[in-house]
DNA sequence: CGCCTGGTTATTATCGACAATTGCCAAGTC
DNA sequence: GACTTGGCAATTGTCGATAATAACCAGGCG
């Protein structure tokens, strides 16, 4: 059975599941996946850089096995492709492709979690949804871009989390990695930390609120905000952003 | 080195790849993934059901290692969701997820996609799609529900894949079978036929016309139309269509 | 002189066995 | 009588080796 869904015992579980951590994260895989993402999207391997299972399985001291399973993975989170008897190889990805699927599809899984996650919100979580912002407030000062970023994707996936639906929470981490990785490409330096805390800042306000004409707004903005930031600074301006939501009138 | 991407034998191996089969289809992997999804996507797997890779391994009489690869293929699908050292459980899609994220998310994919890939588009393709739009029509007549789907699946794809967006592709082969799953849950019989196939054949022509105006608007109506069908016929109405595209005014 | 053909090697895919983890159950203790 | 604690059984996770696959290269043939 499902964790957190036992026939009786649910309760002693989640609480063994809680006094430990969140997630097992031991599993020579996991490691595996977290280090080679690491790697993909912070650029140490560039696009089309051949995987080698057995090379890597050497260098990280494990059997091929757990190298196979998390090239599985992150072929999920479109870092790399796999071509059967081929290899994985590390996976491009467009400015056309960042502007005009992956950001989309994030504003189509946030439009519908967010939303859905304020409404049934715990007070823990938003205590933890105030940490992590005060954390991102305190890297901007100290000018800690990784931290920030490592903050700002806790606090959406912890959000996402909440509306408690199985199938956005899995797109969502599918994409993140992604849009992550185009962070690095575009914008490795000179991003202006305040004012990424400050927008956390202005959606965790709206997440309180819980006013449902305000949130989807706050959210679309939000996401866009971040996007064309992102483009200005790495001075590339893409014919048009096709959102979809901006898309009714040019149709 | 990725095929297709060689230095300079290109041609040789495009042509050697093109005599055998598209993919190279054989692989224990790929079988028993297309196995299980099947299983699961015509409901033989209820939700909740867990798969065990030992029994699944001699049922199908490989080892447990391609099992278990298939396992991360399908989690990847999230037809199955992974709990480390707990197994995997054949996962539920809810009417609001399938309404609130799956469809919107396609929709984000294929705004993006089938405009592009219109533009783009060869002759060839072309004919392919006709041909697959055909065989739509002569499997309505037939009442053949399973063949419509296979042919529609595939359709949707083949425009896809002529975008040559890795990404865009990557994310529709992720929710199509979620998708599918729906489609054979909540309908699985008493579906018009007919209108499938004349549904696509209207789509087509507007990709044959590319009309850039037409289009977007062409692929939107056609993913609402097929939905809205789909769960007036199983008699689920949600309180709202929440397509982002929709969105705009409402805010 | 170029094309086909067979061996060679690098790499992936699979195997079967073993180790590690987890939940369960029963015995023991306060 | 309820709670803790230890061992038991079922299942997943990992291993190291072997088999299968496909590109590369050299030699022979038209």
């Amino acid at each position: 059975m499902p964790p957190g869904q036992h026939t009786s015992q649910t309760g002693r579980l989640a609480d063994k599941r809680a006094v430990k951590r969140p997630l097992p994260a031991s599993s020579r895989r996991q490691q595996v996946v977290d280090l080679l993402r690491e790697a993909i999207i912070t650029g140490q391997f560039a696009a089309g850089h051949q995987l080698k299972q057995d090379q890597l399985a050497e260098e990280f001291g494990v059997s091929p096995a757990p190298i196979r399973e998390a090239f599985r993975h992150l072929a999920s989170e479109g870092l790399v492709e796999h071509f059967p008897n081929h290899g994985v190889f590390v996976t491009d990805v467009s400015a056309e492709e960042f502007l005009g699927v992956l950001l989309p599809v994030r504003m189509a899984i946030e439009s519908y979690a967010v939303p859905l996650a304020a409404s049934q919100m715990s007070d823990e979580t938003l205590a933890e949804l105030e940490r992590l912002v005060q954390a991102m407030e305190e890297s901007a000062e100290s000018g800690d871009l990784a931290a920030i970023n490592e903050y700002d994707v806790r606090f959406h996936e912890l959000t996402i989390e909440s509306a408690g639906s199985v199938h956005a929470l899995q797109l969502w981490r599918s994409v993140q990695p992604r849009i992550r990785a185009q962070i690095y490409r575009l914008s490795p330096r000179h991003q202006n930390l305040t004012e990424i805390a400050a927008e956390h800042r202005k959606l965790l306000d709206a997440l309180k609120r819980n006013d449902a004409n305000e949130l989807p707004q706050a959210i679309e903005e939000h996401i866009v905000e971040s996007a064309t930031k992102l483009l200005k600074r790495a001075d590339v301006r893409p014919h048009r952003l096709s959102f979809p939501q901006e898309a009714t009138g040019t149709a």
